[in-house]
DNA sequence: TTAGGGTTAG
């Protein structure tokens, strides 16, 4: 229909014929055409509509008014669509709600809340779009429950619809308890609704609760559609569950998603490849009938993780020559592959090749992967330099990825100098540890301490290290020192065991990732009992003779583990993976994949 | 007659 009346219009060649009454008189075509040019983000054409509009006195007719909001919201053309709304003579509830969301879908938090909040006092009686629109905007946590207040007010708060907006709005937030509670009030679930409960808990690393909500709907034997496997496939990512990964990996393909969803496929390949499988994840890719740019995008940082950066490189010259038209997530792939690598000349180069060769803008994210290669192979000065010359204002990332580089060649003054920064930017605990870890190293307890005591005064705590590890099926967490698992004395007597193999092997205690000036022995405990090795250990005893052991690790994996690990694996002859919370590390005879560098 | 909730890679 809009594509008829398009061509009896004229709009693609010239203006004279939409003068014409048989046509000007046609709201239907008029209202067809602007959707047209909102759904093909046709701002140019859009405006002609406009003014023609204009010219023969529609504009201000409310239900072309209202389409004409949202096509100037679609093009992105936001004042433009302000305007229009302005000069709608008599605003209907849809008036209200396409304005807000179109506020919403252009990132403007402030004006949506804006218009949404004149509705009261305009005695516009607010309908679940309303809510969804405006839950929609980008609120933070404090604005999201203000209008969760409203929502509740309006008696819509079981309305799925609006359940769904408000949840995601939470998951976004971070608050998933939030999210479950709105979850758990809706009478009438529908897949929407279970889909966004569980990609809220996927968004908030919480996969084993998203698996959770996954295995009760299907339990209750609701149908799944491509939406709830790319959430299951991404908790399963999160968590390496690969039992569980294989399984949806059946089912997908039995549904025929493989071979007809790019998404899906990509989501398996990024499965594999966070589960640390790659041979699987690559498999996937190759036997794709055809592929995205994301299907590329993916097999390159699964690349970049498992410190390829040569093959990463390669393969992302492979897709260009099969004219793949790389953006600006297949640089920060590569660029982070090199990093992982330490290719610092490829890394450099490529930064400029971004902009140069291909036209696209570089992201602070591209610079910090060069400041992080620059920081990690001693060139401090020229990071500094980088993250001083970039075209934005340096955000934490760029501090934090100096101040580790600083922590790697033990830079005193200049790593203060990033620490202070950090200090002003961000509540996080990480800036104090490296700081104080880079104290520790040159053996001055005396400021690490005085560290620690800022970070008690301000009630800043360090993020818990977490370890787990996943048995016939089940994930078995661990914390340093932990004293909950069921199997805790055999585990602590296994290490006791271990650590005399270890001492045998040449294994020495890296005391200077110590924190705290206590005693050595005291320091040599607290490194065995590391969150790593007790995963490690669980395994070792809970696993046939000779069987690989894949563990995970939520912060970076620590040097004395890493140590450890590696001789582990060589007395045990096992091969032992770790995905630690920026790359995997393959330990096998001694060694570990990443050469020492991460 | 209009739109509005969930969607891969970082």
């Amino acid at each position: 229909m809009a594509l008829v009346l398009t061509v009896q219009v004229g709009l693609a060649d010239n203006d004279k014929d939409l003068g014409q009454e048989r046509f000007c008189s046609n709201t239907e075509a008029y209202a067809a055409l602007l959707r047209r040019c909102a759904n093909e983000r046709n701002l140019v054409d859009g405006k002609r509509v406009h003014e023609h509009l204009r010219r023969y006195g529609y504009e201000n007719e409310t239900f072309l008014g209202n389409l004409l909001v949202q096509m100037y919201g679609k093009c992105s053309s936001i004042d433009d669509a302000a305007l229009a709304f302005d000069s709608i003579r008599k605003k209907d509830l849809f008036s209200w709600n396409i304005m807000i969301a179109a506020f919403a879908e252009n990132g403007c938090l402030d004006r949506a809340v804006g218009v949404f909040e004149l509705m009261e006092p305009a005695r516009i009686k607010r309908n679940r779009g309303t809510f969804v629109a405006v839950l929609a905007a980008g609120l933070d946590l404090e604005q999201g429950k203000k209008i969760h207040d409203s929502v509740h007010s309006s008696g819509l708060e079981r309305n799925e619809m609006v359940a769904t907006a408000l949840l995601s709005m939470y998951g976004a937030c971070g608050s998933t308890d939030d999210a479950r509670q709105v979850f758990e009030q809706v009478p009438k679930l529908d897949l929407v609704c279970w889909n966004a409960m569980i990609t809220a808990y996927v968004q908030n690393d919480r996969g084993r609760e998203a698996l959770e909500i996954f295995h009760r709907l299907e339990m209750e034997g609701v149908k799944c559609n491509e939406v709830t496997y790319l959430a299951a496939l991404d908790a399963c990512a999160c968590l390496a569950v690969q039992s569980e990964g294989r399984s949806l990996h059946k089912r997908v393909s039995e549904a025929g998603l493989l071979l007809t969803s790019f998404k899906v496929a990509n989501s398996l390949i990024n499965m594999y490849g966070k589960s640390g499988n790659l041979e699987a994840a690559e498999e996937i890719f190759e036997s794709m009938p055809s592929r995205d740019i994301s299907s590329w995008n993916v097999l390159l940082t699964v690349y970049g993780h498992n410190g390829l950066g040569d093959l990463a490189v390669d393969r992302f010259t492979e897709s260009c020559l099969e004219g793949f038209e790389p953006d600006s997530i297949t640089f920060l792939a590569v660029l982070q592959a090199c990093s992982h690598a330490g290719l610092l000349d490829t890394g450099v180069e490529l930064l400029v090749s971004i902009q140069e060769d291909w036209g696209i803008d570089p992201t602070q994210y591209h610079y910090l992967c060069v400041v992080d290669l620059l920081g990690r192979s001693g060139e401090l000065v020229r990071a500094e330099a980088l993250i001083n010359s970039m075209p934005f204002e340096p955000e934490e990332g760029a501090w934090r990825s100096l101040l580790g580089g600083c922590r790697v060649n033990s830079d005193v003054g200049r790593g203060e100098r990033a620490t202070q920064r950090l200090l002003v930017m961000s509540e996080d605990s990480s800036p104090y540890v490296l700081m104080a870890n880079i104290y520790a190293s040159i053996r001055n307890f005396d400021l690490a301490e005085r560290l620690r005591s800022v970070m008690a005064d301000r009630n800043v705590k360090k993020q818990p290290g977490l370890s787990w590890i996943e048995v016939r099926g089940r994930i078995h967490t661990f914390a340093a020192n932990d004293k909950l698992h069921a199997r805790k004395e055999e585990i602590y007597a296994g290490l006791d065991r271990l650590f005399v193999e270890l001492q045998r092997e040449g294994y020495r205690p890296d005391t200077r990732v110590a924190l705290y000036d206590v005693e050595e022995e005291k320091k040599v405990r607290m490194l065995l009992h590391h969150s790593e090795k007790l995963a490690i250990m669980f395994g070792l005893m809970s696993t046939p003779d000779g069987s690989p052991l894949f563990v995970l690790k939520n912060l970076r994996v620590c040097a004395d583990c890493h140590a450890a690990t590696k001789i582990i694996a060589k007395i045990t002859k096992r091969k032992i993976v770790m995905r630690d919370a920026s790359r995997f590390h393959h330990f096998e005879n001694g060694k570990c994949s990443c050469c020492d560098y991460w």
